[in-house]
DNA sequence: CATCTGACAGACG
DNA sequence: TCGTCTGCCAGAT
């Protein structure tokens, strides 16, 4: 047994695993902030989970413009290359976005605690 | 080394 | 019903 000194209970990077949880999001699907918090265990983390985005520019594997704040809005959308960025890049994927908010936000969620299992 | 901020969300008065 | 505060984690100053 290790005395284990500086190793918490569950050393899982958070960043890392946002980014998984993303990658996984279908092209024409949405999910929100709390949501992808909530599945990685934290509940009240879904700023966190804003701040993994935020860093996830750095890799384009990382759909950003599918994650949004459980209202539907595109709150990141000032954080991208140019303000239509986000909604370009939605609406390439079918989806529609009207008022910086993406309509049938309901119908296109997508809950990785109910689609992956 | 201490403090604040940030792409959010929920609880409380 | 609305306004305000706290909780969460990592990075910047």
């Amino acid at each position: 047994m290790k005395p284990a000194p500086e190793t918490p209970p569950e050393p899982r990077n958070f960043f890392q695993d946002v980014y998984e949880v993303v990658r996984l999001i279908p092209p024409g699907r949405v999910t929100s902030y709390g949501t992808i918090a909530h599945y990685l265990g934290s509940r009240r983390g879904a700023r966190t989970v804003g701040y993994a985005m935020l860093a996830a520019h750095a890799d384009d594997s990382v759909p950003a413009h599918r994650v949004l704040n459980r209202l539907g809005h595109l709150t990141g959308r000032l954080h991208f290359a140019t303000p239509t960025a986000m909604q370009e890049a939605l609406e390439a994927e079918g989806i529609k976005v009207e008022d910086d908010r993406v309509v049938d936000f309901d119908k296109l969620f997508w809950d990785p605690a109910v689609e992956l299992g």
